[in-house]
RNA sequence: CGGGAUGUGGCGCAGUUUGGCUAGCGCACCUGCUUUGGGAGCAGGGGGUCGGGAGUUCAAAUCUCCCCAUCCCGACCA
C-alpha cells in the first residue's frame, strides 16, 4: 500500500483524558473511531489489527479441530424463551419489535443459537464436536468506556463443543485452554488462568485468561509462589483462626449511642476489635430481602452473593427498607432473633462465639453472640471479599491482588442446553444420551485494545510484528527517480515476499514521516535517504527498541523479509 | 439509575458570567513561492443549521423551559 492513497486520519492535538492510555493512541493514529457510546468505526489500520488478531485465533480454534460457522445476530425471542434466558439476561440484552411485532433479540452470545443446529445431532459417532464463529456480538452495557476496552458492539469468537461423556468435555476444555494459551502467546499478551465466577452463563468450571493492565476492570489474586489465582469474585485465602472468649449464657443488650461503624464499635468503651463483630448487610435479591453477615473487618463480594444464592437481579437495600425489615438504620443491624429472613453467612463465621453486633434499634448492640446459638443462619457460604496480603489456601505464602482485562473465559456448560433444546444422541447400546457442552469466548477487539495497551510509549503503539496493520514501512525521504526508484524495487522486493509492507511515498518533510511511522507503531522501517543510499545502503529502525542500523540495499529485503517471518 | 461536566468549521478550543460590529483562534485542508534526515516559513483562500425544539427580546452561541447526545465518578455488568 503506498501511504499517500491510504486514509489514515491522524488528530496530533487528541486530549489525553483519564481513558486507558492506548485508547488515545488508536483514535489519534486513525485505527477507530468512535461513532456512539460504545459503538466504534474500524478504520483501515484498525480493521486491519483486527483482522491480524481474529486470524491468529482462527489458526488456533482450527488447529485443534474446531469448525467455523457464521450464525445470525438476530435471534427471535423464542430460541431465548426456550433457554429461559430472555427472562434472566435483564437488560445487558438489546431487544427489537419486527414490522408484525414480533419480539427479537440481538445476540450477546451464541449457546441457544448453536444449540439449534446442534439438535441434528444424532449418533455418539459424530461427536466430539468444536464449532466457532468469529461474529459481532451486541450488549447493552450500563456504562461503556476505556475505548475498546468495553463496548456495546464487538467482535467475539465463540466456540462451542460437544461431546457424551464429562471426560469429553474435560479434553475439550483442556483443549481450549492449550489454544488459548497459544493464542495469548501469540498476540504478546501474559494471561493468567484463573477460576472465575460463571456469572450468568451457569455451568461448572470455568477459567478466566486475565491480561495483567491497568486499565482493566478485573481484580485477580495470584500467589506469588505458587500456581494458585483466582478472579477476586471466587478467590479464597487462608485465615488465622480467632481465638473466642466462652459467650454467656445469653447476647447482651448494651447501649452504644451514636456508634454507626464498625470502626466505631470497636473504638468505644465495651465495643470489639472488627475481627469480633458481625457485619449484617441487608441485600434485596430478586425482590427479596437476604440478610448477608460477614466478618466485621471483612467486605461482602457481590458476586460470591449471587453465586451462592443463584440470585439475578442483587443490590444492597436502601436504609428505608432495611428499617422497614429490621426496624433500624444501619449501623445497629444484627440478625440476633431474625427468623423472617434468609439469613446467609460467611464461612469466616462459623463457630465464632462471643461476638459483637447490631440490635437492631438504633444506638444499641449485643455483645455476647454466639453465631450457631443466636442467629438462625440459613446457608453457610464464602461471601467475604479476599483482601492483598492473606494467606494463599495452597502454600501460605501473601496473596497479591492485580489489576486485569479479562481476555477470554471457558466455561464446562454441561447438558443445559441439552436439556433445553433436547439434543441428543445414541450411543452405542442405543440409548438416548444428552448432549455436553462447553463454552469458549474470546474478544478480538478487547485483545487488540490491551494489546495497544500493553505495547506503547510516548511517541505511539509498537504493534508485535504478529498484529502489526504493516510489518515494515519503506520511508522516502525524497521523491527524486533515483530514490523513489529504489524504494519501489524494496517494496516489490517486499510484497513478493509476502510481507506487508507500506511506502511511504507522501510528499511531507522527513520528521512528519518518522513520527508517523512511530505513532502508528509500524515494526520495521527502511529509510531511503540520499546519505545512505550514495553508499548503496538503507537504514532499518526496530520500533520495538529504537535501533537503527545500516543494510546494504541488496540485501534489505531479505533481512526485513526473515525478520518478519521469524517474528510472526 | 445517582453525582459532576461538556456540546461552537474535519479535529482541538475561546467566546456564554454582563445578550449587541460580518462568530474567532490553533491544527488540518486548497493555491503559489521558498524550504527539505526529526512534526517548516511566508502570502492568499475555502469551509460553521453555535446539539435539537420552543420561548423572552428591537436583537440570542450568550437568557428561560423542555429534549437529545457525549465524557468522568459511582451503582450495575460473562
Amino acid at each position: 500500500m503506498r501511504w499517500s492513497q491510504l486514509f489514515i486520519p491522524t488528530l496530533r492535538d487528541a486530549p489525553a483524558d483519564a481513558e486507558a492510555a492506548s485508547h488515545a493512541l488508536l483514535v489519534k493514529g486513525g485505527f477507530i473511531r468512535q461513532l456512539h457510546a460504545g459503538h466504534y468505526s474500524m478504520l483501515p489500520l484498525g480493521w486491519r489489527v483486527s483482522q491480524k488478531v481474529a486470524n491468529i485465533v482462527r489458526e488456533e480454534m482450527d488447529a485443534i479441530g474446531a469448525q467455523e460457522f457464521l450464525l445470525p445476530t438476530m435471534h427471535p425471542a423464542g430460541v431465548w424463551q426456550q433457554s429461559g434466558r430472555w427472562d434472566t439476561m435483564g437488560e445487558i440484552m438489546f431487544r427489537l419489535t419486527d414490522r408484525r411485532g414480533n419480539e427479537n433479540a440481538l445476540g450477546i452470545t451464541h449457546e441457544e443459537i448453536f444449540a439449534t443446529v446442534a439438535t441434528e445431532l444424532t449418533s455418539y459417532k459424530e461427536l466430539p464436536q468444536a464449532w466457532y464463529q468469529i461474529q459481532t456480538k451486541f450488549r447493552d452495557e450500563a456504562r461503556p468506556k476505556s475505548g475498546l476496552l468495553r463496548v456495546r458492539e464487538f467482535h467475539m469468537k465463540d466456540s462451542y463443543s460437544f461431546d457424551t461423556t464429562w471426560e469429553g468435555l474435560d479434553a475439550q476444555f483442556s483443549a481450549h485452554a492449550r489454544a488459548y494459551a497459544r493464542i495469548f502467546e501469540r498476540l504478546g499478551l501474559d494471561a493468567i488462568p484463573v477460576e472465575a465466577s460463571n456469572g450468568a452463563m451457569g455451568g461448572k468450571d470455568s477459567t478466566e485468561f486475565m491480561v495483567p493492565c491497568p486499565a482493566g476492570e478485573d481484580d485477580v489474586i495470584v500467589c506469588p509462589k505458587c500456581d494458585y489465582a483466582g478472579n477476586i469474585e471466587k478467590a479464597t485465602s487462608a485465615l488465622p483462626p480467632v481465638a473466642d472468649e466462652a459467650p454467656p449464657a445469653a447476647p447482651e443488650r448494651f447501649p452504644t449511642p451514636g456508634v454507626r461503624t464498625i470502626a466505631a464499635l470497636a473504638q468505644i468503651e465495651g465495643g470489639a476489635a472488627a475481627d469480633r463483630q458481625i457485619k449484617t448487610m441487608v441485600m434485596v435479591i430478586d425482590g427479596s430481602v437476604v440478610l448477608a453477615l460477614v466478618r466485621g473487618d471483612h467486605q461482602l463480594n457481590l458476586q460470591k452473593l449471587i453465586d451462592a444464592t443463584g440470585g439475578i437481579e442483587i443490590r444492597p437495600a436502601t436504609p428505608d427498607e432495611a428499617k422497614a425489615s429490621l426496624g433500624a438504620m444501619p449501623g445497629s443491624l444484627g440478625a440476633v432473633g431474625v427468623t423472617d429472613l434468609k439469613i446467609i453467612a460467611d464461612e469466616a463465621l462459623k463457630g465464632r462465639t462471643n461476638l459483637t453486633t447490631g440490635a437492631n434499634e438504633d444506638d444499641w448492640h449485643y455483645r455476647g453472640v454466639d453465631i450457631a446459638r443466636d442467629i438462625s443462619v440459613e446457608q453457610w457460604a464464602d461471601l467475604r471479599e479476599v483482601a492483598a496480603g492473606e494467606a494463599c489456601p495452597l502454600c501460605g505464602a501473601n496473596l497479591d491482588m492485580i489489576r486485569c482485562v479479562e481476555a477470554g473465559h471457558i466455561f464446562k456448560l454441561g447438558t443445559l442446553y441439552a436439556e433445553k433444546f433436547n439434543i441428543a444422541v445414541s450411543d452405542a447400546e442405543g440409548n438416548q444420551v444428552p448432549v455436553i457442552m462447553g463454552s469458549y469466548g474470546i474478544g478480538i477487539g478487547r485483545n487488540m485494545a490491551t494489546i495497544a495497551e500493553t505495547y506503547h510509549d510516548d511517541k505511539g503503539l509498537k504493534w508485535p510484528v504478529a498484529v502489526a496493520p504493516y510489518e515494515a514501512v519503506i520511508t522516502v525521504l525524497k521523491l527524486d527517480e533515483d530514490t523513489l526508484g529504489a524504494a519501489e524495487r524494496l517494496y516489490d522486493g517486499l510484497r513478493a515476499r509476502g510481507i506487508d509492507v507500506l511506502l511511504d511515498d507522501r510528499d511531507a518533510r522527513a520528521g512528519v514521516k518518522f513520527a508517523d511511522a512511530e505513532l502508528i507503531g509500524i515494526p520495521y522501517r527502511l529509510t531511503l535517504g540520499p546519505k545512505a543510499l550514495a553508499d548503496g545502503e538503507v537504514e532499518l529502525t526496530l520500533r520495538a527498541t529504537g535501533e537503527t542500523e545500516r543494510v546494504a540495499v541488496d540485501a534489505a529485503v531479505g533481512t526485513v523479509a526473515d525478520a518478519v517471518v521469524a517474528a510472526r
